[in-house]
DNA sequence: TATAATAGTTTCGTTACTCAACTATTCTCC
DNA sequence: GGAGAATAGTTGAGTAACGAAACTATTATA
């Protein structure tokens, strides 16, 4: 059942923390992807995902949310750069499985460490139970905007 | 005091569910304001900031976090567009306060609904307790990244 | 009064996309 | 088995969304 009463409220703070959270981070993982790895944000964030086990350009689209071009010319980038492989699936050969490369491993390891830091560092001076509620509403958020 | 357990799982969770959520609803915005409303998702932001009172250039810069010449250049696109009009500070003449033109509320208003009916789209599956989980955790996550 | 600071703009460059068209493969169903 | 529909991925062209640095104009400060 909708809840319309409380939409006003909650759009007015989604405007007010999403974009604005999510600009700073960004910017913040372009300094250090940029300036220390020479890779940008969308490309970190490819790595990312492929670290997780996402492993075709597809999947990799679906989970970011964003294009399948653009998630295309970001691992070719990567490609390039010696960080992802492109290997071929012999069942299905339209498949183009992605892996990390060891210096891949290397590199994302480097730059999780720098991005996580400093994402702590904006969650540090939160008491217990705000990282609770922040968990939770994080994981509300995501839920609202999974497509079902 | 900072809680170091908790924040692997926390950025994890910032990590799937924040830039996805952004994403979208830039995607959508830049369909509504792009398409019936030749305008960018950007000028929207600025639109809204000034209807909420921000009322120069520097204030929407710190409220969106992003920069002074980003938003100068919205700015300037709205006000060719009469949307919106710069004025003079007799105070202090380096100051630009903005207001919108009527034309400029009447566009914000009509894109305002059609941009709050798709987040509330977004939310009306959620349960009343979730709604109110994700309010605090968007406080909480305003306040994580409001400067200090 | 020098000079520091602030508000805003402009220029130039890069990143982050999107859309449409394309190739290559596999699925489907008659 | 063959014609089309569907899927995976790539490429090219174009635009939006920034950011850094240099600039003008004005006001504060020492």
């Amino acid at each position: 059942m909708p809840n319309p009463t409380s939409s006003p409220i909650l759009i007015d703070k989604f405007w007010e923390s999403v974009p604005s959270a999510w600009r700073q981070t960004r910017s913040q993982i372009r300094r250090i992807a940029v300036e220390k790895f020479q890779m940008t944000e969308e490309q970190f964030q490819v790595l990312r995902r492929i670290r997780k086990g996402s492993a075709s350009v597809s999947a990799l689209a679906e989970a970011s949310q964003t294009s399948r071009s653009a998630v295309s010319k970001a691992v070719d980038a990567l490609v390039r750069r010696g960080l992802v492989t492109r290997s071929q699936d012999p069942r299905d050969r339209r498949n183009v499985p992605l892996a990390l490369t060891d210096e891949g491993q290397r590199v994302m390891d480097a730059i999780f460490v720098e991005a996580e830091a400093w994402l702590s560092a904006r969650f540090e001076h939160l008491s217990p139970e705000e990282l609770e509620t922040l968990l939770q509403g994080m994981e509300t958020l995501r839920k609202a905007f999974s497509n079902p």
